[in-house]
DNA sequence: CAGATCCATACCGTGAAGGTATCAATTGCC
DNA sequence: GGCAATTGATACCTTCACGGTATGGATCTG
């Protein structure tokens, strides 16, 4: 019913030299005693997993298949295990689920500063279901762009993100304390990343060589700033609401301390 | 040095019913058993896990933390085993990562319907390194939108992604069959899809309240549609290229066919 | 054909897992 | 306060899985 981990890594091991002998060697046990717990491996799972002759040892599908996914399990069990051991020696921890398009590296940081003994873990979700890992209890914290109020789950919206104009510093309008979206209206405007570019790194490349001007959200304009760049704020462009959502069963001290830092971030601006 | 899984189950099911005697009930072993294997795991483990008294059983802070890992392990141990069964009796499995702007779902359908008895797993990647999962292994293919050309990687460009500009139904625009960018000059134009700025739906409801117009992927367009929305062709507009990525160390039939499967797709329109 | 290589089998000792019987400690009732 | 009930821990026994050594059978090589 429970697999054998033990087996599991004897297996791997295996799988990966194509030989007892030397997979013996590498596992400090006997040759026989690596053939036999192999074999009734293969028992257990109710499948074979490897082709032996007595010169070469080759992998059947459900052993490769097992061998793939024994390179998955047996470093996520390792891990979990030093996570447990952390929490034992005191460490905190707060998982923070997020959509590739929010940005939180400046949350984050803020946050770890003021909390150095307080682990973060990112998990990075799927942009249809944001709210899935806070769900299934794999995060504490979600960041949303839209508000979801569905059961079980606390909106704290902490701001809207302004968005900013970024042009090269060259430009007429860089001269100017603000822009509203009129005064951009004939300007070449970078829809990225596009064909040439797909790093944000890129995409202000384009921009400093005077190929466009890009609307991006404040937290980008600010992590991004360069001498040859201007950003401006653009009044009347529409922000972009970010949220946060936690779920109502956890209300400890660090979670709270997030959620703080998260709106002094945006409220600074 | 390894976990014990079976130790770790017993855990799990204490942890839940904070009960010795209930939870050596559901497991079918008697409890003074179960008293001893959880005693033995917190040796194997270094750390206490339980706060026992004789009327209460309460977690630490390790074992809270187990607790959660367990309920992340164990099913996912049960899903590996699965799959290997799966392959044992033949079902052949694709991984398929992409980025969350990537549209994908056109392919996998005409791939499945081809190929039924291929299993496909989607693994969302982080926008920044797509092809991660290909390079541990987790993945056969990957969608990117530009071109990697690092090493290790067999790069199939599957076409060109046409544009189609997105706009108001009640836009004057919207009435003409086609366009050319010079039709788009002095409009309005919408800085997305940019992953670090904005949801696709949050997009189209900029878009549907007259906010601009935005240059989208034709997959994107198709799966969008609303009936206060309009999508057309633009001819001149440079498309966006879409990429496969697949591991150099694997040609098998399975992988050759989406290949075939995903560039035709791109190709029909 | 002889020797080397390599995996499998046979057999043995140790230890862990499961069982039953019972103890010790806490709670609750009278 | 004392007694019964509840609950987890301990003691002791049996079985079986895991480790070891010795050896067999098959295949490749010179």
């Amino acid at each position: 019913m429970d697999l054998d981990l033990r087996k599991l890594r004897y297996f791997a091991t295996v799988a990966e030299h194509r030989h007892f002998g030397r997979a013996a060697e590498r596992l400090f046990i006997a040759q026989p005693v690596l053939s036999r717990q192999i074999k009734s491996f293969e028992q257990e799972l109710g499948c074979k997993l490897l082709i032996r002759t007595t010169r070469s040892v080759e992998l059947t599908a459900a052993g490769q298949q097992l061998y793939e996914e024994a390179q998955q399990i047996l470093p996520s069990i390792a891990a979990a295990v030093r996570r447990v051991h952390d929490a034992d020696q005191g460490v905190q921890r707060l998982a923070i689920a997020f959509s590739p398009g929010l940005y939180v590296a400046d949350a984050i940081r803020e946050f770890t500063s003021r909390h150095a003994d307080v682990e973060i873990d990112l998990i990075p979700t799927r942009w249809w279901e944001p709210d899935r890992p806070l769900r299934d209890g794999r995060a504490q914290i979600a960041y949303l762009r839209r508000q979801f109020d569905e059961s079980g789950l606390h909106i704290v919206p902490i701001g809207q993100d302004p968005r900013f104009a970024c042009m090269p510093a060259a430009h007429p309008l860089a001269a100017r304390q603000e822009l509203s979206m009129a005064d951009l209206d004939g300007e070449r405007m970078l829809d990225v990343p596009n064909r040439r570019t797909s790093s944000i790194e890129e995409k202000f490349e384009l921009i400093a060589s005077g190929h466009g001007i890009a609307l991006v959200p404040l937290s980008v304009a600010r992590s991004y700033s360069r001498p040859d760049l201007a950003h401006l704020p653009v009044t009347d462009a529409p922000g972009i609401e970010t949220c946060l959502a936690v779920a109502t069963d956890r209300h400890d001290r660090v979670l709270r301390g997030f959620l703080e830092t998260a709106t002094a971030i945006l409220r600074r601006g």
